[in-house]
DNA sequence: CGGTTCCTTGAGAGAACTCAACGTCGGTGG
DNA sequence: CCACCGACGTTGAGTTCTCTCAAGGAACCG
C-alpha cells in the first residue's frame, strides 16, 4: 500500500470518523505524530505548517479529490475518513490501487515523477484532508535532507509492499491479509470490531478478486469461526489463524528487520 | 520493473554481451548516458567517479551478487549481462521480482530503507556491474539535490510499474507485455530477433505463471503468426498485435504523458 | 555417450470467474 | 407510515483459465 503509515492507537474511533471535530490547525492534527515533518528543524517545521491548509471537504462518498491526468498542484495528507486511489483501464474498468487512511499521503509520487496525477482519488467515506502546495513540498525537500530521506524511505517501503502484493495468492490469503492489515490501520472502536469503510466491491477490486469471491471467503471464515461478520462490521475472533492464512503474503522470509531511522 | 531505465540503442549487441571488452573506467562505461550522475556538477561527478569501482565479476549464471538479509555495503549498476532479483518464500519457493539489464540500478531501495537487502541478486548470464559504496551514495544524495531528485523519480516510477504488474491479467497479456518490454530494454542484435537471456522458468516465475503456461502461450503466439520462436531467440513479427494483447497492462488510460525531467 | 537441464505437449484437476437470482438495508416520496 | 427503489451483499450453478502431474524431445556438458 503506497505511503502507508500505520497509525498509532492514539485516537478514539470517534475522533477519526467525525470530521467536524478535526481542527485545521497542525497543533490539533490527529495524525501529527506521523507527520513527515515531525522532528524537523524549527525553520522547516514552521514553513511546513504555514504551507499546510485544509483541503477540499469531501463530505460525501464518491467525492473526487483529483482525477488521473490532472496536473499536481497539491499533495494531500488524510486527516480523517478513507479515500480510494484508482485508475481506469482502457476498457473503462476501475482498478483500485490503494486505500488511504488517516496519516497517509496522497499524490507524493506523482508530484515527484512528472507532475501529473496518474490516478484518481475519491472519498470512500466522508473525509478531511490537509493540502500542501507541490512547490512548497519540493522546495522543502531540497532544503531538508531529513525530509527527503523520509520520503525516500516511504517510497522504497511502498515499492516493497507493492511488489509483495503482486504475487499470485489464493483468495483466502488475500482476504486474510487484508483483514489483518485493516485491523492495524483502522481505528479500533471500543467494541473491538473492525468497521470497514469500503464496500465489498472495492475490497474485491483492490484484491483483484470478484465481489462474490470476497463474499464467499468471508462467509466461510465466519463459518470456520475465524471472524464474526455483520456487513461492514467485522470482528476478528481468531487473528492467529488469519495470520497463518496470510503468511505467504506477509512473510517473504527475511522481512522482519527493524525499521532503522536516519539521524 | 524496479529502477528501469530503458537503455538507448547506442550499443551493439556484442558490446553488451561480451563483458571482456567493457572497461572499468566511467569514460568507457557502456551505460554512461543513463548514469544517475550524468549532468551533475563537476564536483559531484568527480566524487561519483572516484567512488565507482568494478563490482564482483559474475562470470557464471547463478553467481550471487548479494543475498536477502545481507547488510547493504554497495549499490550496483549493471554494465553488461542480466541479473535477476528474487526473494525466497517461507516455503522455499523462489519468487523473481525483477530482471536487471545494463543501466539498471541494484540495491538502491534497500540502501535507502533499512540498510538490509530484502532480495537476492544473481546473474542470469555472465554480467559485469559497477559498485558504489552506500556511504558515498547517501552522502552524495545529501550533497546534490539533482541526484536526490533523480532517485525520487526512479523510485516513484518503479512504484507505478510495480503496481501495474500487480493486476490480474491473462497469461496472454502478461507474456505479450513481457516480450514488448524486453524488446525495448534488450540490446537488439542485427538479426532483429530478440535474444532472451533468461529461461522459461524465470520468465514464468516473474510473470506469476507456470512454466508450461508460458511455453504454451509462446507456442500459440507462434502458431498465430505473432512471433517466430527458436528457444531463447524470438522474433516479434507482429508487434502491433502484441501491443493490443498487452494493452490492459500497459495502458492505464492516461499514462502516456511525457517524462519530464527536473532542471 | 550418458546425464542433466530446459523446453514442449497432453490430460485431468482445481480455483476463481461469470451469470443469475434473491435477501437486506437505507433513502425517498406518496 | 409504508411502499417502492436502488445499491449492496449473499448464495448457487456452470464455465473457463491456469495449474499440476506426467512424459517425451532437444540442447548442453562432462
Amino acid at each position: 500500500m503506497a505511503f502507508d503509515m500505520h497509525h498509532s492507537d492514539l485516537l478514539s474511533a470517534g475522533d477519526v470518523h467525525n470530521p467536524s471535530i478535526v481542527s485545521s490547525q497542525c497543533g490539533q492534527c490527529p495524525v501529527q505524530a506521523q507527520c513527515l515533518a515531525s522532528g524537523s528543524s524549527a525553520a522547516v517545521l514552521s514553513r511546513w505548517q504555514q504551507a499546510a491548509r485544509p483541503g477540499p471537504d469531501l463530505r460525501d462518498s464518491g467525492n473526487i479529490l483529483h482525477t488521473a491526468g490532472d496536473a499536481v498542484h497539491h499533495i494531500y495528507i488524510v486527516r480523517s475518513g478513507c479515500l480510494k486511489i484508482y485508475t481506469v483501464d482502457s476498457d473503462g474498468q476501475e482498478r483500485v490501487r490503494d486505500f488511504h487512511l488517516p496519516g497517509d499521503i496522497i499524490g507524493l509520487d506523482a508530484a515527484l515523477d512528472g507532475g501529473v496525477h496518474r490516478v484518481t482519488a475519491a472519498a470512500v467515506t466522508p473525509s478531511q484532508v490537509c493540502a500542501l502546495p507541490q512547490r512548497e513540498v519540493l522546495a522543502l525537500l531540497e532544503q531538508s535532507p531529513l525530509l527527503a530521506r523520509r520520503v525516500l524511505q516511504r517510497l522504497s517501503h511502498a515499492l516493497a509492499e507493492a511488489q509483495s502484493l503482486a504475487g499470485d495468492y489464493t483468495a483466502d490469503t488475500r482476504v486474510a491479509a487484508f483483514l489483518l492489515q485493516m485491523q492495524l490501520r483502522l481505528p479500533r472502536p471500543p467494541s473491538g470490531a473492525l468497521q470497514l469503510p469500503m464496500t465489498r466491491r472495492d475490497i474485491a477490486n483492490y484484491l483483484r478478486l470478484a465481489t462474490e469471491t470476497v463474499s464467499r471467503v468471508l462467509t466461510r471464515f465466519a463459518a470456520e469461526g475465524l471472524i464474526r461478520s455483520d456487513r461492514q462490521r467485522i470482528h476478528l475472533t481468531d487473528p492467529a489463524a488469519l495470520q497463518r492464512l496470510a503468511a505467504p503474503l506477509c512473510a517473504p522470509a527475511a522481512t522482519t528487520h527493524e525499521h532503522r531511522l536516519a539521524a
